[in-house]
RNA sequence: GGGAGCAUAGCUCAGCUGGGAGAGCAUCUGCCUUACAAGCAGAGGGUCACAGGUUCGAGCCCUGUUGUUCCCACCA
């Protein structure tokens, strides 16, 4: 006899457990995976968030996912790991650091770098096990003993080992490209980096005059301010308004300077006067342009969003710099307005024209991109991408749902070199030194002393590198690597990754050719895409729009459960989802559903009762089949990452037949004198409950956990590592279990038309039935069903021929037919209404089937079990036809 | 300009390989029935955007149309 020291509550509060239960997890190794050779280990990595970030809605999902597969497989005996960490993040730290360093009247540069790189580090220190500990709370079961960090040594190592190989490759070099510039964030972005807005804009009309006619050329810009940078304007050489001016020069306004018209097929004769202005420095297919032409490349903007000035002026690399006279030191909006004014007043505006345009924009910080010439670093990507695309393309990376392969191809096809340097201290530093004496460049994995070619003075590139360019090594990077560790033998390559939609060009493309060049392997084979939060207007959750949803407030209010199973519930792969209070709720609702089902078994179990031996009733083998669909069912979908189907299923298996039905009917044998039935009710209780309790797991970690160790016979054994349960064709009673349905039909039938005629809960009547053909046996154990789940009194069961003389309320199943005396609530007129139509019901029901079975093309075509049940239906629909009629003549 | 998603009950969404439309919330009725009112029982509510096509059979497959969202793209 266990004695029954578990009290529950009788409401779920998850605070109450959530805690203890994540730390005896942590601290019972459990997480920490195992190397076990000759078995095949299930591996993710956690995609990083930002070191110094706070858990959001985002992150609960991707968590939650993670979570839910790594317990599936844990619990499947797989060698488990789910390996987190954090990213640098490069300028969300380094805003951050700058702004604290505002607060004290500092700058960046009165720190400089090395000071900088301190605080950024003093700041990483402060909030870096922030994220870590809000994942805790979500009940994430990472192996935090391999917990990792992109700027931790080994890590740094491995950056500056693919920097170091892809330079020695040729892969990676430095050049004066057209980069996207994000004047707030002082830095070259990737293409990657770029969001396109739509901005309100204008086309201005402008006149050149041309230097030999006199005449006035007319072309349309939406940047004017970039004017000052012209070096030549175009025109088509097929183009015949033009023809007389070949070879012919142009006046640029303002600045009076004469510059070439040049002939190229860019001028698209079609758009607008068929003239363009080429600025080579500010606008990517001038500079193409620029090059064809060996047209001068002249910068008028600054760095940091301005126009040039004198202390600007600077010739490197073929790049010149101008003196913007009067502009220089406005912003480049200010000399926007600025250059249209006074074109007016010099009478060479025509005229302005409106427009809606795509605007590049920072990723970050929303500022609008300029083009802008600059020495950067860069990955040349066409022979990565290339054995990128065919690993997809193979099959051998796959991406689900598979539409999001199309995505990648599409990104990878056309892809461009990637820009990776960024003007910022905050990240891995690009391990290239310049010498000052013989100006050579040294790529190194060790910071090298003096330049080797000459002994000079070295000095260190000043740029770090794309963060993305570390995470794309994570993978292998946190498995060790450049190091031929046991780990990274083992569990390299991955098996899944899961992540949004909204990294697969900044993250997993460049993992996959990542890992493919320096591993010679893709680094997972599964990618789970899910889809974004979003809030309950369908918006993207935003810092600036001030709509997300604290995922700490939610665990707080209803538990990390809830906050879970509600992200999982109802979600369809790669799609987006809103969040909602309503639903959080639902999903509490039901954990406290799970909770007092719990409670219920618990309190009617004294000790663990074996299913073994044990005489089970139709009851008993309806919910054991029932439960063995769910397993199968719950098993596929988790196999097929199909979160939301398997979380559905075990809602609607939980709620609506274990609990609603089983349940019930399990206490008249619980209550009753029969100690056999009453442990057979136990067992099977116990058995369900147990299994159930486990297929939750990985949605409702806690709650689940929690339950499982107190259930009889697994005091203090944890779901979490116990054995995912297995479909045992033992339990399936695929006879029985019809039966059983049947006999619920009936219990349906007559709760229905006990509402109808509003009949008192408490006027318990008598039932008399009349089973159909081979159903008599099916009554043998019902009447307790009956009386428990219908308000029956007493149930008799009426011979074949025998009538029945009283006033009752009737019913015809495919189980039998019924009556119901209920007196003076019955009214005969009404009584006969009714069976009328459901006569007519019927009728139509057996026009339908004969239709069907008819139509040869049915019979002929349509599989054979299909044909067989319209038959079986037909059949049955005729015969209750049959027996209502006869109950109407009778009335 | 290219690509993708979505359009199903009043609202939010499921519906897995084609075989009689589901859930939660909301609404209506009746219940504190000793696990649970965060609950129980019952009810109402849908031309599955529109038009064609394939099929014995279409919410599901194909084509087109409309609306909507997103991604990509150098439209001066």
């Amino acid at each position: 006899m266990a004695e029954q020291t578990f009290e529950m509550e009788k409401t779920y509060n998850p605070r109450l457990m959530e805690d203890d239960t994540y730390q005896r997890w942590e601290s019972s190794g459990a997480f920490t995976a195992q190397r076990v050779e000759g078995k095949k280990p299930f591996t993710i990595v956690m995609p990083p968030p930002n070191v110094t970030g706070q858990l959001h809605m985002g992150h609960a999902m991707d968590a939650t996912l993670q979570d839910a597969l790594i317990r599936y497989h844990r619990m499947k005996g797989d060698p488990t790991l789910w390996l987190p960490g954090t990213d640098h993040a490069a300028i969300a730290p380094e805003v951050k650091v700058a702004d604290k360093l505002r607060e004290q009247g500092l700058t960046k540069e009165m720190v400089g770098r090395e000071k900088f790189v301190e605080h950024a580090w003093a700041w990483k220190k402060e909030y870096g096990g922030r994220i870590t500990r809000q994942l805790r709370r979500m009940g994430a079961s990472c192996d935090w003993s391999r917990e990792r960090f992109t700027m931790d040594d080994g890590f740094s190592k491995a950056v500056r080992e693919v920097f170091v190989r892809l330079y020695d490759q040729g892969l990676i070099y430095r050049g004066n490209r057209l980069v996207n510039w994000c004047p707030g964030c002082n830095t070259a972005l990737s293409d990657a980096e770029v969001e396109y807005e739509e901005k309100d804009g204008n086309f201005w009309h402008i006149l050149y005059p041309v230097k030999e006619t006199g005449e006035l050329l007319e072309l349309a810009t939406t940047r004017p301010e970039t004017m000052l940078g012209d070096t030549a304007v175009a025109i088509n050489p097929e183009d015949p308004r033009y023809a007389h001016l070949h070879g012919c020069h142009v006046i640029l306004p303002l600045i009076n300077k004469e510059i070439p018209i040049v002939l190229d097929e860019h001028a698209d004769m079609e758009k607008g006067t068929g003239v363009v202005k080429i600025t080579p420095a500010h606008d990517p297919n001038d500079y193409e342009v620029g090059q064809r032409h060996q047209l001068p490349i002249v910068r008028v903007f600054t760095f940091d969003g301005h126009m040039t000035g004198a202390a600007d002026v600077t010739e490197e690399d073929s790049v010149q710099v101008l003196d913007c006279g009067k502009y220089a030191g406005m912003t480049t909006g200010e000399a926007r307005k600025a250059i249209v004014s006074d074109l007016t007043a010099l009478g060479l505006l025509k005229r302005v024209e409106p427009l809606t345009h795509e605007v590049g924009t920072c990723y970050r910080c929303h500022t609008v991109v300029e083009p802008m010439m600059s020495k950067q670093w860069f990955v040349k990507m066409a022979p990565l991408a290339a054995p990128a695309i065919e690993t997809v393309k193979t099959g051998e990376v796959r991406f689900m749902p598979d539409r999001f392969s199309k995505t990648y191809f599409n990104w990878m096809e056309n892809i461009r070199d990637w820009c990776i340097s960024r003007k910022l201290w905050w990240g891995h530093r690009i391990p290239a030194w310049y010498c000052e004496n013989c100006g050579k460049t040294v790529v190194s994995r060790e910071d090298p002393e003096a330049c080797p070619h000459c002994g000079g003075k070295l000095t260190q590139d000043e740029h770090v590198l794309d963060t993305w360019f570390s995470s794309a090594l994570w993978p292998f990077g946190t498995l060790g690597w450049p190091e031929d560790t046991e780990d990274l033998r083992y569990f390299y390559p991955t098996s899944t990754l899961v992540t949004g939609y909204d990294i697969i060009f900044f993250w997993v493309a460049r993992m996959i050719f990542s890992g493919i060049e320096q591993m010679g392997k893709p680094p997972f084979d599964t990618v789970v895409i899910h889809g974004l939060v979003r809030d309950a207007l369908g918006r993207k959750m935003s810092k600036s729009l001030g709509n997300g949803v604290d995922p700490l407030e939610v665990i707080d209010q209803y538990g990390a459960d809830a906050l879970r199973f509600s992200l999982c519930l109802g979600i369809s792969p790669g799609n987006d989802t809103r969040y909602s209070t309503e639903k959080v709720e639902m999903a509490r609702n039901f954990a406290n559903k799970v909770w007092n089902a719990s409670r219920f078994v618990l309190m009617n179990l004294d000790q663990a009762e074996a299913l073994e031996g044990k005489k089970l009733e139709l009851a008993d083998q309806w919910i054991l089949t029932r439960y063995m669909e769910a397993v199968r069912e719950v098993t596929e979908d988790m196999e097929k990452a199909e979160f939301g189907l398997a979380s559905q299923k075990l809602y609607d298996f939980i709620w609506s037949e274990f609990c609603d039905w089983y349940i019930e009917m399990a206490k008249g044998g619980l209550l009753g004198n029969d100690p056999q039935r009453k442990a057979a009710v136990q067992a099977v209780l116990l058995k369900v409950l147990g299994g159930l309790l486990q297929l939750l797991h990985p949605f409702m970690p806690f709650l689940t956990e929690e339950v499982y160790r107190h259930l009889p016979g697994l005091e203090n054994a944890s779901c979490m590592t116990s054995s995912w349960p297995q479909y045992e064709d033992a339990y399936v009673f695929t006879a029985e279990s019809a039966r059983m349905e049947g006999i619920m039909d009936m219990v349906r039938v007559i709760r229905n038309q006990r509402a109808e005629l509003n009949v008192q809960p408490g006027h318990k009547a008598r039932l008399m039935v009349r089973p159909a053909e081979g159903w008599e046996e099916a009554f043998d154990v019902a009447e307790p069903y009956f009386k428990r789940l219908a308000n029956v009194s007493a149930m008799e069961l009426l011979a074949p021929g025998a009538s029945v003389a009283e006033k009752t309320v009737s019913a015809v199943c495919p189980a039998g037919e019924m009556f119901i005396p209920l007196g003076d609530l019955v009214d005969l007129e009404q009584e006969k209404k009714r069976l009328a139509k459901e006569l007519a019901n019927l009728e139509n029901e057996i026009a339908r089937s004969e239709a069907k079975l008819n139509n040869p093309g049915f019979v002929g075509k349509a599989p054979a079990a299909l044909v067989e049940n319209e038959r079986a239906k037909l059949e049955n629909n005729r015969k209750m036809v049959e027996t209502l009629k006869k109950r109407i003549e009778e009335l």
